[in-house]
DNA sequence: AGGGTGACGATCA
DNA sequence: ATGATCGCCACCC
């Protein structure tokens, strides 16, 4: 059952935003990123516009892809061109019990970006 | 049982 | 950055 894969979509905050892989492997399916897709599609009365694909890009399309921007820009997520600004609204899920903070160094953002085509 | 598909993801060209 | 492939996993003919 996508038990655990509703329980960890569910878990996203509002103005957050997750990954099917990330949902996967938080519900014990590292390999799973798209049975969450399946599970979002098939399941009703859940956050589906928070779920994106990997590096923060919208996977859907056509009128649908609009339809979870707008949700999403509602919530107060903030896109850079095609994908979510993923530096500011990831959501990382802890182990419930293990290290929470998990390992993330916090790399030196240096300066600007180079450039990036829209 | 066999084959195709998709709200995916990582790699390679 | 874009497109093609391959690997994964469950569902549907």
């Amino acid at each position: 059952m996508s038990n655990r894969i509703i329980a960890a979509i569910q878990r996203v905050p509002r103005g957050y935003v997750s990954t099917y892989g990330a949902i996967a492997k938080a519900a014990g399916y590292p390999r799973g990123a798209r049975l969450v897709a399946r599970t979002l599609r098939a399941a009703g009365g859940l956050p589906w516009h928070r779920i994106l694909g990997a590096g923060g890009e919208i996977k859907l399309r056509g009128h649908s892809a609009l339809d979870q921007r707008l949700r999403l820009e509602m919530e107060g997520v903030t896109f850079r061109g095609r994908r979510v600004n993923m530096k500011l609204h990831e959501y990382k899920f802890s182990k419930s019990g293990k290290t929470a903070g998990s390992g993330r160094k916090v790399l030196p953002a240096k300066h600007g970006r180079k450039r990036q085509a829209r």
